[in-house]
DNA sequence: ACTCGACAAATTGGATCCAATATAATTATA
DNA sequence: TATAATTATATTGGATCCAATTTGTCGAGT
């Protein structure tokens, strides 16, 4: 594909998910092309490509729509993402740690110890754990050397809550924020503790769990979303 | 998509799915439209799904080939449908077996124990086992009632010896294949048996177990092809 | 025999148009 | 006023064309 059919993609991915397009909203070729100053072509491919990705949905002749996705969706991609991440963990740890991964993984520990040993948090360093975070988790994925696993994960990924890819943080609550991120930043440590050990068992629970901790907070957001307030999500930038 | 638009790329994927188009081959929009009788419209909306789909891989201005599939990446493949079943299974564990999910396991389990009762097995016993595998594992997908995991299964079964709807078969060593499926079969028992005693750990370890048996099946036939003879695959029916 | 350059052919990406069909808006009728 | 019928509009699917770019072929020169 072309430089400006990749454009389109990527333009509206963003629009989908910078929450410019809402959940619910109806779009259609004519009027995006319009808006977007191309041709039919390029949107009409794109449409198809992100309907197989499962952001966008047909609404027959009243267009596409973006696909709304609820709780108990993305209860289950949380579910899937343990499952595969622990494989990833599992995987690492039977093949062995190689001296680049380790150094990779020590490094996210490091500059996460760094982050948390201020006992506070501000929300650049939200911003900095994010970064820190998408790399150990990427770097786990890739040292496993599966591609139907990195496959799987990436495309397990495009909702929120249910990828590393993006956090969700109340900014009003940094304190509990700090103990919640300490916490999945302990969950780190013990998980390189398992792939040097080779330990593939412990290191594929670990994984499981790390999975898990993020749904459980997700559930008290989503359940309580009046009590907890605004809550801002830290993203990856658009692909 | 209107119907000559899914004509277009069920055609296609039967003709990959057949080996009418073999892997490594290339094709082209331009000569396919006209071997098909269709515009090129149809046929380059085909090919991005396929594309996405993981079957055809782009040769830039010599168009597109169909994607050859290297014995390692089936190997992940089973490695990742062995954690996705498993998830199945212990989830289904969890919830508690319906009724009604029961009774269509029990079915397969009883059709399955009147086939080898015979203690031979014949070619066409091969495809009443097959068609009854799939069955088998569809219906413990569908029970586990999770979307992000159904969509994750579907997604990693586009490899052939990866996926449950297709299983290799040697017809010149009947005896032994019968074996080998009687003890998948077997496995299939003990599945159904965990499930009902809402053992939600030894249903997962099962049906990762169940995979691995496949993907060693794979591995002698790869390894050694020229003393095993030819392999005869039996299919789903193209989507 | 090999290499290089010129030209032709092949291919995709995008633009535009037409047709089919569903949806929305308007008008007529009870 | 409400409902049904009619008309207008919106939308996708497919066909066709043009442009850009890559790839392949052929001929000439060394």
């Amino acid at each position: 594909m072309a430089k400006q059919g990749q454009w389109v993609l990527v333009k509206l991915r963003q629009m989908i998910m910078s929450g410019d397009l809402a959940p619910g909203t109806r779009i259609a070729e004519i009027p995006l092309s319009e808006q977007l100053g191309v041709s039919r072509t390029p949107v009409r491919l794109a449409f198809r490509t992100l309907e197989q990705e499962g952001l966008l949905q047909r609404e027959g002749r009243r267009g596409f729509s973006i696909r709304k996705v609820g709780e108990k969706e993305i209860r289950d991609a949380v579910e899937v993402r343990g499952v595969l991440e622990g494989l990833a963990a599992r995987l690492v740890a039977e093949q062995g740690l190689s001296k680049k991964g380790r150094a990779v993984l020590l490094e996210c520990l490091e500059k996460g110890d760094t982050l948390f040993s201020k006992g506070t948090i501000t929300e650049e360093d939200m911003s900095s754990y994010h970064d820190l975070n998408m790399v150990f988790h990427q770097t786990l994925i890739d040292l496993a050397d599966n591609s139907a696993l990195s496959l799987a994960v990436a495309r397990n990924n495009h909702l929120p809550f249910a990828s590393y890819s993006s956090i969700a943080v109340d900014l009003k609550a940094l304190d509990r924020e700090f103990m919640r991120l300490k916490l999945a930043h302990m969950q780190h440590h013990i998980l390189v503790d398992a792939l040097e050990r080779g330990q593939g068992a412990r290191a594929e629970a670990v994984m499981r769990e790390h999975a898990y901790a993020g749904a459980l907070y997700f559930e008290m957001f989503w359940g309580n979303r009046r009590r907890y307030g605004d809550v801002t999500f830290i993203t990856a930038a658009a692909e």
